[in-house]
DNA sequence: CATGAATGAGTGTTCATTCAT
DNA sequence: GATGAATGAACACTCATTCAT
């Protein structure tokens, strides 16, 4: 550990640099709204750095957003995610809150890299695909047959699993949404939000009455 | 005032394709990824004639979703969901039917629009506190009224009412964005998937044991 | 014809200075040496003014030597050539002569343009091919048959063709290139170079002894 | 002077690698269309390698060109022309078989830098007048001697030697180029054709009647 | 009313070159 | 001796915008 420290991950000092100052850039301004001058001056680089580890703009989105993607939501995701598929959750209510405890902190953990795909994804077919099959794909896999599990335990009703999925998602989406980027200056008391949302959920998927 | 009427909206010919043009290529592009070029290319007209009508590029984004948001959003939405807030429903149940039909159609009826204001939302300041205090707060007081009346008559359970409208919008936005912008093409057996997500959130908000 | 001139042929004023000014620094830097900035510079209009009339600098290049090559070496060529391939001429000399002249006067009122090209040639496959079946090729067709036919009223001496034209071309390039670009200054008897030339090229065509 | 013997040139055989691939590149893409980095590339070594030996872009054309040209087009030329420049030679048209034989086979062995030297030459006055000064008038002055050799004996016309030496040349070139270049894959009788080039000149230069 | 022509200020990207290691 | 990392300056090209006509 004499003077090169070339460290962690053969990732040189100046590449993190402009990973980061992409990032907050990208997340603020958006990417098109964002020039190459202003991540390298953020970054205290040279322009031409940039384009030496990143050959276009583009891959910086790529090299910006597919790390993130494949560490923190994909491995990481599966890494904090399994152990909520795992047989051990005896209730779906304890699943429910396991779940948006740990999304919430991963958004929270990562608010920039969560605004960065929700905007470029919808122009972006490339990423769009690159997601959906490395990302949606497995996770929704194992999110139905869960639910089919719970269902089978008669602990949730029989609707379609993709169907109950989604009011799940969107329930929680809206709540991580308003919380982390919406008003997250406001008095929250965050417990008893918590505990609604959770309750909200599970009694609008209890197996009472069919329907 | 000799020859030309200017007659319907006070709207050129000129006026008008430009704008559809807007609401076209910012709809598939992105604002900062279209071209003043490119929306004279597609509304037959020269980049000149949009500066006419349009200051700025800026403009002509406020211009197309402006209109859109007073007519569309203001007026309209109040026009069609006047009926909602009035005391006629007689069960929450049968508002929110009635929410949803008129949500989903207006989306519908105006993709194109939808997408763009989401899109650039999340960037523009000026757009989102004008949306908040032209739009977002009448709706809002005027949802959290009506919360407040079914919880007073015992319909729904007696939570936060943002809390309440938060659930009940996450959930329909839920619907409506898989519906029409990511799996537009599905099959879908709309009814079934309407009941049952009308019975997700009426029974995930009825009155049951405290939370 | 009051104030808009727009007159000879369709081309902007601006159009016409880019090109004077893009056929000077491509025959004084080459292609390759010659920066855009540089180009608008001396045609005192803006880069991008350039950038409206030729979409790209290769197309700038195309667009000098295009019209050049069709206008100039194509039909002009043709109409300063085509009497040369009449049967006007009695004797082979005075084709020579008659050649040599019209060959010199091209290159002596287009010496950039034929600069360029030179430069440019070797390079520029498209180019090459261009030229080759736009321009080469038909000089080809009426040179031979104008050799052969001089051949057959043996006046030359029965070679290939081919190989005769490239004698009488080589010996006049050489003369014009050092004449109009390697020693331009010096001082020169041009009236008996050209008979000496021209006598050369006789001389070594003449039908004496087979070979 | 340990272990590394930097024998036969003084050049390393990094260095060897550079200009090689420099001549390659060079002669393929031009000077100007050249990246280092794509030399660095095609010899295998680091792009400030390149810098090491070559202080910069410019040096590396001339550290190619330049020893080419002393040792190839200088004392090589001498030392293959030489021959031809005694008094061995009794008739003019041997000097011709000799000479044209001597270059086709030089511009043969080494073909890449006779193009870059052809492609530079025009754009580069210090190259230009390095080649004159080292190359060409010496050349020139030998060249001159033995036509005047030859006027004497009254072997050929006696027209200024520079005009006699530039008939030669340009026929020759002429057949060179085509033979080397722009046809070299054409179905050739090499021996006719050299004949009657020969003879072309040869009777071109002939002391018949005056001109 | 509408436009063709023009542009200043940027855009992403490449280049030859330097230097600490 | 050789290089990986870094860069300032320049590059071709695009943009939203202006204005005479």
């Amino acid at each position: 550990m004499s003077r090169r420290p070339r460290s962690s991950d053969t990732l040189t000092e100046a590449q993190k640099k402009i990973v980061e100052a992409a990032v907050a850039a990208f997340a603020e301004q958006g990417f098109h709204g964002t020039a190459t001058r202003d991540i390298a001056r953020r970054a205290g680089v040279a322009e031409a750095t940039i384009f030496k580890y990143f050959p276009s703009k583009r891959d910086l989105l790529l090299g910006v957003l597919g790390p993130a993607i494949e560490h923190l939501v994909g491995p990481a995701m599966a890494r904090s995610m399994d152990p909520l598929f795992d047989a051990s959750y005896p209730t779906f209510e304890a699943f429910l809150r396991a779940l948006l405890a740990e999304r919430t902190a991963f958004v929270r953990a990562h608010p920039q890299l969560a605004r960065i795909l929700a905007q470029e994804l919808p122009f972006d077919a490339e990423l769009r695909i690159g997601i959906a099959s490395r990302v949606y794909a497995p996770i929704l896999a194992k999110g139905i047959a869960l639910i089919e599990r719970f269902q089978r335990e008669g602990q949730i009703v029989p609707w379609p699993p993709p169907l109950v999925l989604r009011c799940i998602v969107s329930t929680f989406a809206g709540y991580i949404l308003h919380r982390v980027f919406i008003a997250p200056d406001a008095a929250w008391d965050d417990e008893a939000e918590i505990e609604r949302v959770i309750a909200f959920v599970s009694r609008g998927l209890s197996p009472g009455q069919p329907a």
